[in-house]
Parts: C-alpha cells; sequence; structure tokens
DNA sequence: TATTGTTATACTCTATAACTATA
DNA sequence: TATAGTTATAGAGTATAACAATA
C-alpha cells in the first residue's frame, strides 16, 4: 500500500452494471487471447488472420476490407502483401472497375481459414459451461445488449 | 483443394453455440472500438489507457504489470516512459528491493484514468438496453461462462 | 474532379537478446 | 546465479500525406 488516494467511482453506475462491464471486460480478453493463439499456431498475427477470414468467401476489393476492419486503406496493402508473399492471398483485377484490386484467398488461404476457425476453442471452453438453454439465453441477451430487438 | 480426410479437424458446433460465439465476436469488436475511442480522447493508445488504469489505485513493479498485460517487460519501459513524459506517471524506487521500479499515476495520472473509466460508454450504451434483472442474468451466465461456479 | 490503391514517413506496440544493477 | 529493469533491434500495425491510374 502506498498514497492514501481515494478514487471517486466516476460517473454514477450501480454495482451491477460495473460487475457486468468488468466480466465482459474478462471475456474480450479471453477472446482476443485465444484469437491471437490460434493465430500464431499458423504463424499469422491477428490482423492477417482477420483479413484472411474476411475474404476467406468471397474476393474483396481492398477499401471494402478497410473499412471491415476500421482501419485506413493503406495499411490493408502491408497486411496483403505479406499474406501475399505467403500463398495465402492474391491480388485480382476488378473486371468491373479497373481501379479496384480484390484481394482473395489461395486455395491453401482457404485451408488455413477453415483451420484457424476450428482451433478457436473459443466455442467449445467457456460456452460448453453452458446448457442449451443457457446459451439460448445468453444469445438472446447479447442480441438485445447488441440492438436487435428480441422478446424476451 | 486437398482430397485427403484430414481436412477439418474442427469440432461439429451447434448453429446456436457458432450464434453466440459471432455475439461474443461483436461484443469485443464494439468494446474494443469504445475503449479505443476513450483512450484517443485523452490522446492515449489503448496500451497507455491500459497501464494508467493498471496503476490508477497503486504504484506497480515494471515487471507485474508486464504480466498483467501479458507482454514482455521490456514493451512497458516504452510505454511508461511515453506516459512519464506526459506527466501521467512517474517511476518510484521500492525501499524493500533496490532493483524494483514502482510505476505511479501522478495527481494528474490519476485525474485522467478517472475521466477515462468515466467516458467508457460501454456501460450505458449497450447495457442500458437491459432491465436490471436481465444484467442480474447476463452477470451469472458470463460467471458461469468464465468458470465461476454460480447457481442459476 | 473524385476515387482506388499504393508509396513514403513516422510513431507505437511487440518479442528477442544483451546489458546493468541489484539480490 | 538469478532477478528487475533497461537498451538495442527488428517486424508489424497504425495514421497521414502525396502520388498514379482510373472513373
Amino acid at each position: 500500500m502506498a498514497t492514501t488516494s481515494r478514487t471517486t467511482p466516476s460517473p454514477i453506475v450501480d454495482p451491477l452494471t460495473l460487475e457486468v462491464v468488468e466480466l465482459i471486460g474478462t471475456v474480450v480478453a479471453r477472446y482476443h487471447e485465444e484469437y491471437e493463439q490460434a493465430a500464431a499456431q499458423h504463424a499469422l498475427t491477428g490482423a492477417q488472420a482477420r483479413v484472411l477470414g474476411l475474404i476467406s468467401m468471397d474476393p474483396v476489393p481492398m477499401r471494402k476490407i478497410a473499412r471491415k476492419l476500421k482501419c485506413e486503406p493503406s495499411n490493408i496493402t502491408g497486411i496483403v502483401d505479406r499474406l501475399e508473399t505467403r500463398g495465402l492471398v492474391e491480388r485480382r483485377p476488378d473486371p468491373a472497375d479497373r481501379r479496384v484490386k480484390l484481394a482473395a484467398a489461395t486455395d491453401e488461404g482457404r485451408r488455413t481459414a477453415r483451420e484457424l476457425r476450428g482451433s478457436l476453442d473459443f466455442a467449445r471452453e467457456p460456452l460448453g459451461r453452458l446448457s442449451e438453454s443457457e446459451r439460448t439465453l445468453l444469445r438472446d441477451l447479447l442480441k438485445r445488449m447488441l440492438g436487435e430487438d428480441v422478446e424476451l
């Protein structure tokens, strides 16, 4: 212990809400940890894994990837460069607009993306502790929390 | 296309679980977005805000900060350097062990940390959509999910 | 003129390894 | 010898600004 600095619990938020926020913080930390770990198993960074996952179904214009990842388009250039060097992604022209380049997963890229999804333990480990009805409840609560109108 | 049968070791996950995982992904994204935004309002990076929040109550040894943030100790040096330059953090000797340096928030650092907590809308905005009983339910579900034994 | 992707630049975060000063 | 913190280094992500090709 050190200085006796009393910290004021800022805005008036009830203890229950604070507890839920803290729990969500724990979930967020756990989620990220597992995601980075799964990516690392394939020698990918988190950003690379996210981009690969994003384009693994259909080719996506560079600009659109940036919007989805909420970052500047110039960053995507580098990330796709590294994925392309590894043979997981390739750039294709867009027949409709010659300014656009589509980032598309190669066969190996799709395989890696699939394995990546599979190795995400988050579905099994923590969620496995809940029964089906509990998972349904959790789903509806999260949906309501995120703005979707769900009857509970 | 891999013709071998070992294509996907991914476990058969039911649609409900997948939906919950996806929802959690959305929560994680929203949480991060808000956190970075709150940090940016104080011209801090996410890592800086996390460190500042961590030491805002009591001084913490550099090594311990690294453990909490799950990163290498050498990284903390730089982050604390930048916080120190801004006058938000100071390094203090540990009377008990002269090898140890304690990172401690200054008065301004504590004020910033408090404002940071206050500007985290995550408590108000999404959680505000839930009633108190729903929040209680969510809390218990998250607790169970995270391993704490709770009777539901 | 506006948009797409890229390049160049600078900063931060990250891990690794080597160093110092203590223990 | 072992530990705490630092330095040096390199790679990656990020934002900004300027650029070429295309619309």
